[in-house]
DNA sequence: TTGATTCTGTACCGATCGGTACGATTTGAG
DNA sequence: CTCAAATCGTACCGATCGGTACAGAATCAA
Protein backbone atom coordinates (compact mmCIF):
# COMPACT_ATOMS: atom_id res chain seq x y z
CA UNK A 1 0.00 0.00 0.00
CA UNK A 2 2.84 2.54 0.56
CA UNK A 3 6.21 0.99 -0.47
CA UNK A 4 8.93 2.20 -2.15
CA UNK A 5 8.91 4.67 -5.15
CA UNK A 6 9.52 2.99 -8.65
CA UNK A 7 12.93 4.54 -9.79
CA UNK A 8 12.05 5.01 -13.83
CA UNK A 9 9.49 6.93 -15.92
CA UNK A 10 6.90 3.80 -17.08
CA UNK A 11 6.13 6.29 -20.32
CA UNK A 12 9.42 6.47 -21.15
CA UNK A 13 9.92 2.70 -20.39
CA UNK A 14 7.27 1.62 -22.65
CA UNK A 15 8.65 4.25 -25.27
CA UNK A 16 11.79 2.64 -25.38
CA UNK A 17 10.48 -0.87 -25.35
CA UNK A 18 8.76 0.30 -28.12
CA UNK A 19 11.83 1.23 -30.33
CA UNK A 20 13.22 -1.95 -29.91
CA UNK A 21 10.43 -4.15 -30.66
CA UNK A 22 10.21 -1.91 -33.29
CA UNK A 23 13.65 -1.91 -34.86
CA UNK A 24 14.04 -5.90 -34.27
CA UNK A 25 10.54 -7.52 -33.74
CA UNK A 26 9.04 -9.88 -31.33
CA UNK A 27 11.34 -12.46 -31.63
CA UNK A 28 14.64 -10.39 -32.22
CA UNK A 29 14.25 -8.29 -29.09
CA UNK A 30 15.47 -10.33 -26.08
CA UNK A 31 14.82 -9.37 -22.60
CA UNK A 32 18.70 -8.16 -22.41
CA UNK A 33 17.53 -5.87 -25.33
CA UNK A 34 14.19 -4.29 -23.65
CA UNK A 35 15.91 -4.12 -20.34
CA UNK A 36 19.12 -2.00 -21.52
CA UNK A 37 16.71 0.18 -23.57
CA UNK A 38 14.36 0.70 -20.93
CA UNK A 39 17.09 1.63 -17.76
CA UNK A 40 15.43 -1.21 -15.94
CA UNK A 41 16.10 -4.31 -14.72
CA UNK A 42 14.06 -7.40 -15.08
CA UNK A 43 12.15 -7.98 -12.09
CA UNK A 44 10.82 -3.62 -12.30
CA UNK A 45 9.83 -5.05 -16.49
CA UNK A 46 8.14 -8.29 -15.26
CA UNK A 47 5.98 -6.50 -12.11
CA UNK A 48 5.52 -3.24 -14.41
CA UNK A 49 4.57 -4.70 -17.64
CA UNK A 50 4.04 -8.50 -16.73
CA UNK A 51 6.21 -10.06 -19.30
CA UNK A 52 7.79 -9.66 -22.60
CA UNK A 53 4.43 -10.44 -24.89
CA UNK A 54 2.24 -7.99 -22.74
CA UNK A 55 4.92 -5.97 -23.04
CA UNK A 56 4.67 -6.25 -27.13
CA UNK A 57 0.94 -4.95 -26.99
CA UNK A 58 1.80 -2.36 -24.61
CA UNK A 59 4.10 -1.33 -27.11
CA UNK A 60 2.00 -1.72 -29.83
CA UNK A 61 -1.03 0.50 -28.48
CA UNK A 62 1.86 2.93 -27.99
CA UNK A 63 3.03 2.98 -31.25
CA UNK A 64 -0.39 3.75 -32.93
CA UNK A 65 -1.13 6.11 -30.08
CA UNK A 66 2.13 7.93 -30.82
CA UNK A 67 1.95 7.41 -34.81
CA UNK A 68 -0.64 6.39 -36.65
CA UNK A 69 -3.17 8.22 -34.58
CA UNK A 70 -1.85 11.56 -35.90
CA UNK A 71 -1.77 10.16 -39.79
CA UNK A 72 -5.33 9.15 -39.99
CA UNK A 73 -6.83 12.66 -38.96
CA UNK A 74 -4.97 13.98 -42.30
CA UNK A 75 -7.48 11.93 -44.12
CA UNK A 76 -10.11 13.95 -42.84
CA UNK A 77 -8.93 17.72 -42.75
CA UNK A 78 -11.27 20.55 -43.20
CA UNK A 79 -10.68 22.40 -46.71
CA UNK A 80 -7.77 20.15 -48.28
CA UNK A 81 -9.02 18.49 -51.58
CA UNK A 82 -9.41 14.76 -51.20
CA UNK A 83 -5.87 13.98 -53.41
CA UNK A 84 -4.14 16.12 -51.26
CA UNK A 85 -5.46 14.15 -47.76
CA UNK A 86 -4.45 11.22 -49.20
CA UNK A 87 -0.71 12.02 -50.37
CA UNK A 88 -0.37 13.87 -46.59
CA UNK A 89 -1.73 10.44 -45.59
CA UNK A 90 0.64 8.71 -47.45
CA UNK A 91 3.85 11.06 -47.04
CA UNK A 92 3.26 11.29 -43.40
CA UNK A 93 3.53 7.29 -43.28
CA UNK A 94 5.96 6.99 -45.29
CA UNK A 95 7.78 9.29 -43.84
CA UNK A 96 7.54 7.77 -40.53
CA UNK A 97 8.64 4.73 -41.77
CA UNK A 98 11.97 6.52 -43.27
CA UNK A 99 13.86 6.08 -40.03
CA UNK A 100 14.64 10.05 -38.97
CA UNK A 101 14.95 9.39 -34.98
CA UNK A 102 12.64 6.49 -35.15
CA UNK A 103 13.55 2.82 -36.48
CA UNK A 104 13.23 1.84 -40.16
CA UNK A 105 9.84 0.75 -41.21
CA UNK A 106 6.31 -0.19 -39.70
CA UNK A 107 5.77 -2.38 -36.59
CA UNK A 108 2.70 -3.31 -37.23
CA UNK A 109 3.95 -3.91 -40.40
CA UNK A 110 6.84 -6.03 -39.05
CA UNK A 111 4.81 -7.25 -36.59
CA UNK A 112 2.30 -9.20 -38.87
CA UNK A 113 5.32 -10.49 -40.71
CA UNK A 114 6.72 -12.31 -38.10
CA UNK A 115 2.63 -13.74 -37.84
CA UNK A 116 3.44 -16.52 -40.36
CA UNK A 117 6.69 -17.53 -38.60
CA UNK A 118 5.06 -19.15 -35.54
CA UNK A 119 7.57 -17.23 -33.37
CA UNK A 120 4.79 -14.94 -31.54
CA UNK A 121 2.18 -15.84 -28.87
CA UNK A 122 -1.05 -15.30 -29.89
CA UNK A 123 -2.08 -12.70 -27.64
CA UNK A 124 0.42 -10.45 -30.16
CA UNK A 125 -1.40 -11.96 -32.96
CA UNK A 126 -4.33 -11.02 -32.30
CA UNK A 127 -3.74 -7.39 -31.27
CA UNK A 128 -2.16 -6.71 -34.52
CA UNK A 129 -4.61 -8.36 -36.29
CA UNK A 130 -6.98 -6.08 -34.88
CA UNK A 131 -4.47 -3.01 -35.30
CA UNK A 132 -4.30 -3.98 -39.33
CA UNK A 133 -8.19 -4.16 -39.80
CA UNK A 134 -8.65 -1.44 -37.97
CA UNK A 135 -6.48 0.96 -40.39
CA UNK A 136 -7.76 -0.90 -43.63
CA UNK A 137 -11.03 0.16 -41.68
CA UNK A 138 -10.50 3.86 -41.76
CA UNK A 139 -9.28 4.45 -44.70
CA UNK A 140 -12.12 2.29 -46.24
CA UNK A 141 -14.97 4.28 -44.41
CA UNK A 142 -12.84 7.56 -46.05
CA UNK A 143 -13.05 5.80 -49.81
CA UNK A 144 -17.05 5.12 -48.94
CA UNK A 145 -17.88 8.38 -47.22
CA UNK A 146 -16.17 11.04 -48.88
CA UNK A 147 -17.70 13.66 -51.04
CA UNK A 148 -14.92 13.64 -53.63
CA UNK A 149 -14.19 9.86 -53.38
CA UNK A 150 -18.16 9.49 -53.96
CA UNK A 151 -17.77 11.72 -57.25
CA UNK A 152 -14.84 9.81 -58.41
CA UNK A 153 -16.53 6.46 -57.74
CA UNK A 154 -13.64 5.47 -55.57
CA UNK A 155 -16.80 4.65 -53.15
CA UNK A 156 -17.71 1.14 -54.29
CA UNK A 157 -14.65 0.02 -54.53
CA UNK A 158 -13.73 1.72 -50.96
CA UNK A 159 -12.20 -2.06 -49.74
CA UNK A 160 -10.31 -2.84 -52.63
CA UNK A 161 -8.71 0.84 -52.16
CA UNK A 162 -8.17 0.57 -48.89
CA UNK A 163 -6.36 -2.39 -48.96
CA UNK A 164 -4.56 -1.64 -52.55
CA UNK A 165 -3.04 1.39 -50.10
CA UNK A 166 -2.46 -0.68 -47.21
CA UNK A 167 -0.84 -2.83 -49.46
CA UNK A 168 1.24 -0.30 -50.86
CA UNK A 169 2.15 1.12 -47.54
CA UNK A 170 3.61 -1.91 -46.31
CA UNK A 171 5.70 -1.92 -48.94
CA UNK A 172 7.13 1.36 -48.77
CA UNK A 173 8.41 0.24 -45.28
CA UNK A 174 9.68 -3.33 -46.44
CA UNK A 175 11.47 -1.14 -48.76
CA UNK A 176 13.06 1.45 -46.40
CA UNK A 177 13.74 -1.03 -43.90
CA UNK A 178 15.85 -2.89 -46.22
CA UNK A 179 17.93 0.59 -45.97
CA UNK A 180 16.14 2.47 -49.06
CA UNK A 181 15.66 6.49 -48.88
CA UNK A 182 12.43 8.30 -48.46
CA UNK A 183 13.80 10.22 -51.51
CA UNK A 184 13.68 7.54 -53.85
CA UNK A 185 10.40 6.82 -52.95
CA UNK A 186 8.66 9.84 -53.80
CA UNK A 187 8.00 8.51 -57.42
CA UNK A 188 6.17 5.31 -56.04
CA UNK A 189 4.20 7.47 -54.25
CA UNK A 190 2.76 9.69 -57.35
CA UNK A 191 2.57 6.30 -59.15
CA UNK A 192 0.48 4.94 -56.26
CA UNK A 193 -2.00 7.51 -56.30
CA UNK A 194 -2.33 7.77 -59.97
CA UNK A 195 -3.22 4.11 -59.20
CA UNK A 196 -6.75 5.44 -57.78
CA UNK A 197 -7.36 8.06 -60.40
CA UNK A 198 -6.04 10.79 -58.17
CA UNK A 199 -3.47 12.62 -60.84
CA UNK A 200 -0.75 14.88 -59.47
CA UNK A 201 -2.41 18.23 -59.71
CA UNK B 1 38.48 -40.15 -50.64
CA UNK B 2 36.50 -43.32 -50.87
CA UNK B 3 33.97 -42.91 -47.63
CA UNK B 4 30.76 -43.76 -46.14
CA UNK B 5 27.77 -42.46 -49.11
CA UNK B 6 25.71 -39.81 -47.48
CA UNK B 7 22.33 -41.09 -46.72
CA UNK B 8 20.15 -37.64 -47.76
CA UNK B 9 19.54 -35.69 -51.02
CA UNK B 10 21.55 -32.81 -50.83
CA UNK B 11 19.08 -31.07 -53.62
CA UNK B 12 16.01 -31.75 -51.16
CA UNK B 13 17.27 -31.01 -47.90
CA UNK B 14 18.67 -27.82 -49.17
CA UNK B 15 15.12 -27.04 -50.48
CA UNK B 16 13.71 -28.12 -47.11
CA UNK B 17 15.58 -25.77 -45.25
CA UNK B 18 14.71 -22.69 -47.91
CA UNK B 19 11.10 -23.38 -46.72
CA UNK B 20 12.04 -23.13 -43.25
CA UNK B 21 13.68 -19.95 -43.54
CA UNK B 22 11.06 -19.06 -45.97
CA UNK B 23 8.92 -19.44 -43.37
CA UNK B 24 10.48 -18.38 -40.15
CA UNK B 25 12.83 -15.72 -41.39
CA UNK B 26 16.65 -16.54 -40.60
CA UNK B 27 16.37 -15.94 -36.53
CA UNK B 28 13.39 -17.49 -36.43
CA UNK B 29 14.64 -20.93 -38.20
CA UNK B 30 16.24 -22.95 -35.09
CA UNK B 31 19.04 -25.79 -35.98
CA UNK B 32 16.05 -27.60 -34.60
CA UNK B 33 13.80 -26.73 -37.49
CA UNK B 34 15.67 -26.90 -39.90
CA UNK B 35 17.72 -30.52 -39.02
CA UNK B 36 14.47 -31.71 -38.83
CA UNK B 37 12.66 -30.27 -41.86
CA UNK B 38 16.05 -31.28 -43.59
CA UNK B 39 16.11 -34.82 -42.21
CA UNK B 40 19.15 -34.73 -40.96
CA UNK B 41 21.23 -34.58 -38.38
CA UNK B 42 23.25 -31.41 -37.42
CA UNK B 43 26.89 -32.92 -37.56
CA UNK B 44 25.23 -33.44 -41.35
CA UNK B 45 23.67 -30.47 -41.98
CA UNK B 46 27.62 -28.73 -41.19
CA UNK B 47 29.71 -30.97 -42.83
CA UNK B 48 27.57 -30.55 -46.45
CA UNK B 49 26.54 -27.06 -45.94
CA UNK B 50 29.12 -25.46 -43.50
CA UNK B 51 26.87 -22.93 -40.88
CA UNK B 52 23.68 -22.02 -40.73
CA UNK B 53 24.71 -18.32 -42.61
CA UNK B 54 26.20 -20.42 -45.47
CA UNK B 55 23.07 -22.67 -45.60
CA UNK B 56 20.60 -19.74 -45.45
CA UNK B 57 22.91 -17.86 -48.38
CA UNK B 58 22.81 -21.34 -50.46
CA UNK B 59 18.74 -21.34 -49.98
CA UNK B 60 18.27 -18.27 -51.03
CA UNK B 61 19.79 -18.82 -54.51
CA UNK B 62 17.82 -21.97 -54.60
CA UNK B 63 14.53 -19.54 -54.10
CA UNK B 64 15.80 -17.50 -57.05
CA UNK B 65 16.23 -20.50 -59.46
CA UNK B 66 13.89 -22.06 -58.80
CA UNK B 67 10.88 -19.04 -58.11
CA UNK B 68 12.20 -16.02 -59.11
CA UNK B 69 13.53 -16.79 -62.11
CA UNK B 70 10.88 -18.03 -63.90
CA UNK B 71 8.36 -15.09 -63.52
CA UNK B 72 11.42 -13.10 -65.17
CA UNK B 73 11.07 -14.45 -68.02
CA UNK B 74 7.72 -13.87 -68.47
CA UNK B 75 8.61 -10.21 -68.35
CA UNK B 76 10.09 -10.51 -72.22
CA UNK B 77 8.02 -13.07 -73.40
CA UNK B 78 7.35 -12.69 -77.38
CA UNK B 79 4.21 -11.90 -78.65
CA UNK B 80 2.74 -10.55 -75.58
CA UNK B 81 1.97 -6.93 -74.90
CA UNK B 82 3.74 -5.03 -72.62
CA UNK B 83 0.98 -4.60 -69.43
CA UNK B 84 0.24 -8.44 -70.20
CA UNK B 85 3.81 -9.05 -69.71
CA UNK B 86 3.87 -6.74 -66.83
CA UNK B 87 0.75 -8.20 -65.44
CA UNK B 88 1.50 -11.91 -65.57
CA UNK B 89 4.84 -11.25 -64.07
CA UNK B 90 2.75 -9.27 -61.09
CA UNK B 91 0.06 -12.03 -60.73
CA UNK B 92 3.20 -14.43 -60.88
CA UNK B 93 4.86 -13.42 -58.16
CA UNK B 94 1.81 -12.43 -56.35
CA UNK B 95 0.38 -16.07 -56.83
CA UNK B 96 3.95 -17.55 -55.28
CA UNK B 97 3.76 -15.17 -52.36
CA UNK B 98 0.18 -16.39 -51.41
CA UNK B 99 1.27 -19.93 -50.22
CA UNK B 100 0.24 -22.76 -52.18
CA UNK B 101 2.01 -24.91 -51.20
CA UNK B 102 5.25 -23.05 -50.01
CA UNK B 103 5.24 -20.80 -46.93
CA UNK B 104 3.41 -17.46 -47.36
CA UNK B 105 5.01 -14.06 -48.18
CA UNK B 106 8.64 -13.74 -49.85
CA UNK B 107 12.12 -15.23 -48.97
CA UNK B 108 14.32 -12.45 -50.34
CA UNK B 109 11.25 -9.53 -48.62
CA UNK B 110 11.24 -11.62 -45.20
CA UNK B 111 14.89 -11.68 -45.05
CA UNK B 112 15.16 -8.07 -46.48
CA UNK B 113 13.23 -6.57 -43.34
CA UNK B 114 15.41 -8.57 -40.83
CA UNK B 115 18.34 -6.51 -42.35
CA UNK B 116 17.27 -3.71 -39.78
CA UNK B 117 17.14 -5.84 -36.48
CA UNK B 118 20.94 -6.95 -35.91
CA UNK B 119 19.85 -10.72 -36.24
CA UNK B 120 21.65 -11.24 -39.53
CA UNK B 121 25.28 -12.00 -40.30
CA UNK B 122 26.76 -9.72 -42.62
CA UNK B 123 26.72 -12.45 -45.48
CA UNK B 124 23.61 -12.90 -45.25
CA UNK B 125 22.95 -9.33 -45.62
CA UNK B 126 25.11 -8.86 -48.47
CA UNK B 127 23.33 -11.97 -50.50
CA UNK B 128 19.97 -10.43 -49.99
CA UNK B 129 20.81 -7.16 -50.81
CA UNK B 130 22.66 -7.70 -54.29
CA UNK B 131 19.34 -10.05 -54.95
CA UNK B 132 17.11 -7.01 -54.15
CA UNK B 133 19.58 -5.00 -56.41
CA UNK B 134 19.42 -7.41 -59.52
CA UNK B 135 15.54 -7.89 -59.05
CA UNK B 136 15.13 -3.97 -59.18
CA UNK B 137 17.79 -3.81 -62.18
CA UNK B 138 15.79 -6.26 -64.54
CA UNK B 139 12.77 -4.12 -63.91
CA UNK B 140 14.28 -1.40 -64.86
CA UNK B 141 15.98 -2.44 -67.89
CA UNK B 142 12.49 -3.42 -68.78
CA UNK B 143 11.17 -0.02 -68.89
CA UNK B 144 14.24 1.17 -70.45
CA UNK B 145 14.51 -0.99 -73.17
CA UNK B 146 11.24 -2.44 -74.01
CA UNK B 147 9.65 -0.79 -77.29
CA UNK B 148 6.34 -0.41 -76.14
CA UNK B 149 7.49 1.17 -72.74
CA UNK B 150 9.32 3.71 -74.55
CA UNK B 151 6.19 4.51 -76.67
CA UNK B 152 4.57 5.14 -72.77
CA UNK B 153 7.91 7.11 -72.03
CA UNK B 154 8.41 4.95 -68.92
CA UNK B 155 12.00 4.52 -70.20
CA UNK B 156 12.83 7.85 -69.06
CA UNK B 157 11.54 6.69 -65.36
CA UNK B 158 12.70 3.46 -65.85
CA UNK B 159 14.47 2.82 -62.27
CA UNK B 160 11.78 4.74 -60.58
CA UNK B 161 8.86 2.46 -62.09
CA UNK B 162 11.35 -0.74 -61.17
CA UNK B 163 11.31 0.49 -57.49
CA UNK B 164 7.61 0.85 -57.78
CA UNK B 165 6.79 -2.29 -58.68
CA UNK B 166 8.90 -3.86 -56.18
CA UNK B 167 7.72 -2.04 -53.56
CA UNK B 168 4.27 -3.09 -54.27
CA UNK B 169 5.34 -6.67 -54.49
CA UNK B 170 7.36 -6.21 -51.02
CA UNK B 171 3.30 -5.34 -50.05
CA UNK B 172 1.15 -8.06 -51.60
CA UNK B 173 3.99 -9.76 -49.92
CA UNK B 174 3.61 -8.37 -46.40
CA UNK B 175 -0.11 -8.50 -46.25
CA UNK B 176 -0.23 -12.59 -47.61
CA UNK B 177 2.11 -13.54 -44.99
CA UNK B 178 -0.44 -11.78 -42.38
CA UNK B 179 -3.21 -13.92 -43.84
CA UNK B 180 -4.68 -12.13 -46.39
CA UNK B 181 -5.72 -14.42 -49.43
CA UNK B 182 -4.81 -13.90 -53.26
CA UNK B 183 -8.39 -13.29 -54.12
CA UNK B 184 -8.35 -9.51 -51.95
CA UNK B 185 -5.57 -8.60 -53.67
CA UNK B 186 -6.63 -8.75 -57.74
CA UNK B 187 -7.85 -5.08 -57.43
CA UNK B 188 -4.65 -4.09 -56.06
CA UNK B 189 -2.30 -5.19 -58.97
CA UNK B 190 -5.08 -3.51 -61.38
CA UNK B 191 -4.44 -0.40 -59.53
CA UNK B 192 -1.03 -0.65 -59.19
CA UNK B 193 -0.63 -1.28 -63.25
CA UNK B 194 -2.71 1.77 -63.48
CA UNK B 195 -0.60 3.86 -61.45
CA UNK B 196 1.90 3.10 -64.62
CA UNK B 197 -0.80 4.13 -67.01
CA UNK B 198 -1.23 0.45 -68.10
CA UNK B 199 -5.30 0.56 -68.44
CA UNK B 200 -7.05 -2.54 -68.25
CA UNK B 201 -7.56 -3.74 -71.65
C1' DT C 1 41.01 -58.47 -45.06
C1' DT C 2 43.14 -54.46 -43.75
C1' DG C 3 42.90 -49.67 -43.22
C1' DA C 4 42.18 -44.94 -44.52
C1' DT C 5 38.13 -42.23 -45.40
C1' DT C 6 33.67 -40.46 -44.99
C1' DC C 7 29.09 -40.26 -43.00
C1' DT C 8 25.79 -40.89 -38.92
C1' DG C 9 24.12 -40.45 -34.17
C1' DT C 10 24.66 -39.20 -29.50
C1' DA C 11 26.03 -36.47 -26.30
C1' DC C 12 27.95 -32.52 -25.12
C1' DC C 13 29.97 -27.35 -25.19
C1' DG C 14 29.46 -22.32 -23.56
C1' DA C 15 26.19 -18.68 -24.38
C1' DT C 16 21.86 -16.89 -24.31
C1' DC C 17 16.87 -17.34 -23.99
C1' DG C 18 12.47 -15.83 -21.04
C1' DG C 19 11.31 -15.80 -16.38
C1' DT C 20 11.83 -15.76 -11.12
C1' DA C 21 13.43 -16.32 -5.92
C1' DC C 22 15.16 -13.67 -2.60
C1' DG C 23 17.45 -10.43 0.23
C1' DA C 24 18.64 -5.56 0.51
C1' DT C 25 16.67 -1.00 0.26
C1' DT C 26 13.42 2.58 0.41
C1' DT C 27 8.97 4.33 1.56
C1' DG C 28 4.87 6.00 4.34
C1' DA C 29 1.30 4.67 7.75
C1' DG C 30 0.78 3.70 12.64
C1' DC D 1 10.67 3.95 15.81
C1' DT D 2 8.37 0.08 14.07
C1' DC D 3 6.78 -2.51 10.50
C1' DA D 4 4.19 -3.84 6.39
C1' DA D 5 4.48 -2.72 1.54
C1' DA D 6 6.63 -1.95 -2.66
C1' DT D 7 10.91 -1.59 -5.64
C1' DC D 8 15.65 -2.79 -6.67
C1' DG D 9 19.78 -5.65 -7.75
C1' DT D 10 21.91 -10.02 -7.89
C1' DA D 11 22.01 -14.34 -8.77
C1' DC D 12 19.83 -18.04 -10.35
C1' DC D 13 16.29 -21.46 -12.89
C1' DG D 14 15.45 -24.90 -16.84
C1' DA D 15 15.23 -24.63 -21.80
C1' DT D 16 17.07 -23.62 -26.02
C1' DC D 17 20.47 -21.37 -28.95
C1' DG D 18 24.38 -22.34 -32.69
C1' DG D 19 28.13 -25.33 -33.02
C1' DT D 20 31.27 -29.48 -32.20
C1' DA D 21 33.95 -33.82 -30.23
C1' DC D 22 33.89 -38.34 -30.70
C1' DA D 23 32.81 -43.05 -31.41
C1' DG D 24 30.50 -46.38 -34.37
C1' DA D 25 29.00 -47.71 -39.06
C1' DA D 26 29.63 -47.88 -43.88
C1' DT D 27 32.44 -47.62 -48.07
C1' DC D 28 36.24 -48.49 -51.34
C1' DA D 29 41.35 -48.83 -52.56
C1' DA D 30 45.03 -51.77 -51.74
Amino acid sequence: MVGRKPEFDRSYALDAAMQVFWKKGYVGASLADLTLAMGINRPSLYSAFGNKEALFVLSLSQYLEKYAKGRVELLTAEGVPFRERVFNYLYATVKGQAGEGTPRGCYLASGLSETAGEGLPAAAIDALKAADAESVRQLESLFRTDLQSRELGLDERAEDCALYLITLLHGTASVLRSGRELSELQSTLEFGLRGLGLEKA
